[in-house]
DNA sequence: CCTCTCGATGTAATCGAATTCATCCGTAGC
DNA sequence: GCTACGGATGAATTCGATTACATCGAGAGG
């Protein structure tokens, strides 16, 4: 691998002018350049990475940090990423933690080490091993968060409103009708599924009809929403499922037929995300459509701006929803 | 941010039994030991990575590149490299390719620049300006495809043995009684459309079936998938339809049930990939399930030999398939 | 004709850790 | 009691680029 002490030797010119024709051509002379560019060509030479990074603290490394990549509402918000970190010159550093607290920390060892210029989780849980940074940096920390709102991570971040987007949701249900309602949340411990519990809870109040909610905590898989809406079925059964997540919606489509039922004849369904096999479903998901490639550029935005210096303050960034009614939900069959 | 250097001056001693400390502890006597631990823990050192990266020429990263992050497919062998790199210590720079040459050899130079120790590419061309590297270091070359296999490509690889398993998933179909059955290929610039491709002709021809095939060409897409299917069914209809992707089958079912037909009763649905939500499509679909964990296992593992310099020679790791049959085929109706 | 300025280029310090080689000291062996 | 050896540590070099500063020459201005 050619050094740049071999593109100067070659060139006949010192390591200075051939860094300077490579990151500032305008201040070498048009031949210089030219003998240099040729040197470079033949050699084959590519600036030694460390060493630059080395030498200007930067290494144009975005940490993405997802609880599970596999999960298509990840993996598209994760496509966002990529795309605005590629056109701004970074490159993704991609961590999955698995919902895993100790892989998260290891994550975020790295940003310690600066093997990355910034991260940007998606989770919900500022690892611990960061609290110092951002005690220490504030609101030049280069660390934000997406898809969650939570003012307590103390850094900026990019998300929908949950908590109008679930209420707008259950608007729909008891628009068509349903009194009694079954709710299969995320994990609690996120904000976000707080916050869809909270609209989702208003609209019901809204509506007097709090005593027809019947909630239960999924965990977004696909196995959680068949296990707890084959129980909310088997309770009282409600005449509508709301699920936080689509995969989750998956599950419960599937516990509906297999308890015999139909869709949306006997049980109407809501999911939430809008992924992208959410209209190819039989019958299509009606679901809250969430922007996932913007949220991946916000996010990026977001971190470029601290790592350039210009953001001023916490900033979050709230993103349009949109509900997509599709063939899942209908009436009640009882109304 | 502390560097070794204020280590060693916190515990009055030099920077290389702070080093030893650090990377080799035996050479250290213990109660030195104790001294440098306490500074590092106190100063929150943490070892610069491009600095180590510089001295050591290791960057502990690999960086994997896959022509579409949002397909479930890609996703889960991506979870399978993370999971694998992670536990041998590395670390995975994600590059979407979308298909696009001019990404390829983007992220190809960064293995050029040494910010990768090593690549792993899950599409089906070697990108020209690692041409070169293969040419010089031959097996040596830290470059390993994951899901094509091609003898051309020079470089070793994991793949399942497609051409056999699309010819098992026709003999299903055959076995059932179609005759007439549609291929909805992938681009055939792929070897692994071209391998699964040829499997279906062997296995028409051996059941005196050729005449029956109508193959046509996607791109691995619901939407191409929703596309080809209408044109399949438009013309002289074909009583099952095989997809190189579950995605496409997606696309198909919905054809399907545009075109007023019903699956399996009217047309028999093949997927290929079985990614997690073939089982919950309506009708559950029959699929080639492919280990999307063990090709992201293995090919770490090959990425790895290579890198410690235990790879003799190119290694085809053939990792098996299995044909999972489900509710999207049956019997043609008018047989 | 001399000085000043500016453009072009080179010299050398620097980034932070790893590592080779040298040094020092204590102890075992004779 | 002297040498040899080995364990523990430090000094100094190295990795490959960037960049502040120095230098040099040519043309402009007085």
């Amino acid at each position: 691998m050619a050094t740049i002490q071999d593109v100067a030797r070659d060139a006949g010119v010192s390591t200075a002018t051939v860094s300077r024709v490579l990151s500032a051509p305008e201040l070498v002379a048009e031949a210089t350049r030219a003998r240099v560019t040729a040197s470079v060509e033949r050699l084959g030479y590519q600036p030694n990475f460390a060493a630059k990074s080395l030498r200007t603290l930067k290494t144009e490394k975005i940490l993405v940090t997802v609880p599970d990549i596999s999960n298509p509402f990840f993996s598209q918000v994760i496509r966002g990423v990529e795309e605005a970190a590629r056109t701004a010159g970074y490159s993704v550093l991609l961590g999955d933690t698995r919902h895993e607290a100790d892989r998260e920390e290891e994550y975020a060892a790295m940003l310690l080490r600066r093997e990355a210029d910034g991260l940007i989780f998606l989770g919900h849980r500022l690892p611990e091993a960061l609290a110092p940074m951002v005690a220490a940096r504030g609101v030049r920390t280069p660390i934000v968060n997406g898809c969650e709102y939570s003012s307590e991570l103390g850094v900026s971040g990019a998300h929908i409103d949950n908590a109008r987007a679930s209420a707008e949701a259950m608007e729909h249900l008891y628009g068509l009708g349903h009194r009694r309602v079954g709710v299969i949340t995320g994990p609690l411990a996120s904000p976000l599924s707080r916050d869809r519990l909270e609209g989702v809870r208003a609209s019901a109040q809204a509506h007097g009809q709090a005593a027809g909610l019947a909630v239960v905590a999924g965990d977004f898989s696909i196995d959680s929403g068949l296990r707890e809406a084959t129980a909310l079925l088997a309770a009282d059964r409600p005449s509508a499922i709301f699920c936080f997540s689509d995969e989750m919606a998956m599950g419960a489509l599937e516990a509906i037929r297999r308890a015999g039922l139909s869709c949306p004849e006997d049980v109407s369904l809501v999911g939430f995300d809008d992924i992208r096999f959410a209209e190819f479903l039989n019958p299509p998901l009606t679901t809250v459509s969430q922007p996932m490639d913007r949220i991946g550029h916000e996010v990026v935005r977001l971190l470029l701006d601290i790592l350039s210096g210009k953001a001023q303050a916490l900033e979050h960034v709230t993103l349009p929803h949109r509900l997509v009614v599709r063939g899942s939900t209908a009436p009640p069959a009882a109304a």
